[in-house]
DNA sequence: GCGACAG
DNA sequence: ATCTTGTCGC
């Protein structure tokens, strides 16, 4: 773990020298979902992990981790304050999901680093960032429907897309993180959109991943 | 120097 | 992220 800010960017600046931003990989059946909740009082970072079928998505498995919070939340750098966590629930999968859509953005960064990318390159695997707002770039604000969308720019390149997922609801940002291209990770999205705002693989985990009182029925029970 | 700023 | 009740809309 870095000890300071100029550490933590300077390693993002190694790292992104890894991000592949076109296609590459084999079969692309099994997406999981990636989201971490916090436990303020504990200073605990939950993370959970849910995997699912990217053809129906029904869910295959769901695994959670709490480890203790030692970097704070500085924007641009989350990674290194979550990422310990995804770590961790990530030994307890008995499979290995395709593909990783992170709760954050891909490439839309300003080191073009964000947890998806970060993730993405650590484990080596395709990885689609999806992020509730915007961290850095300009954009038009898209169509109101489902659907519709508008690039999102920073340095005269396009780094992530603004996507409306479901009807007059704040808009995803929308980005590559490693080894798929922008149009795969706008693809795949959309192919995860059900009735709700959040993709399926992200809702999920975001569920599981908040605090909760007590015990809940697991989601692979029924 | 002044704002902006994922979760 | 998290703190929190009511309220609008299907």
């Amino acid at each position: 773990m870095p000890k300071s800010e100029s550490e933590a960017r300077a390693i993002q600046e190694k790292l992104r020298r890894e991000i592949r931003l076109f296609d590459d990989f084999d079969t692309l059946e099994t997406i999981a979902g990636v989201d971490v909740g916090y436990d303020i009082e504990n200073g605990l970072a939950h993370a959970s992990i849910v995997t699912m079928s990217i053809e129906d998505l029904r869910p295959i498995e769901a695994v959670e981790a709490s480890v203790p919070v030692d970097f704070p939340y500085i924007p641009g750098l989350l990674a290194f304050r979550e990422i310990p966590a995804v770590l961790d629930a990530l030994d307890g999968l008995v499979t290995r999901p395709d593909l990783f859509m992170v709760d954050g953005q891909g490439i839309a960064h300003p080191r073009r680093m964000g947890i998806a990318a970060h993730l993405g390159v650590l484990l080596n695997k395709p990885a689609i960032g999806v992020a509730k707002s915007r961290l850095t770039g300009r954009y038009d604000m898209p169509g109101p429907h489902k659907g519709e969308q508008s690039a999102l720019m920073a340095s005269g390149e396009q780094i992530g897309v603004v996507l409306r997922s479901k009807d007059e609801v704040n808009p995803l940002f929308i980005s590559p993180g490693h080894r798929l291209s922008m149009k795969t990770a706008v693809d795949i999205t959309l192919r995860c959109l059900t009735r709700f705002k959040l993709p399926e693989p992200t809702r999920l985990a975001d569920k599981l991943s908040k605090v909760r009182p007590t015990k809940q029925p697991s989601l692979l029970s029924a």
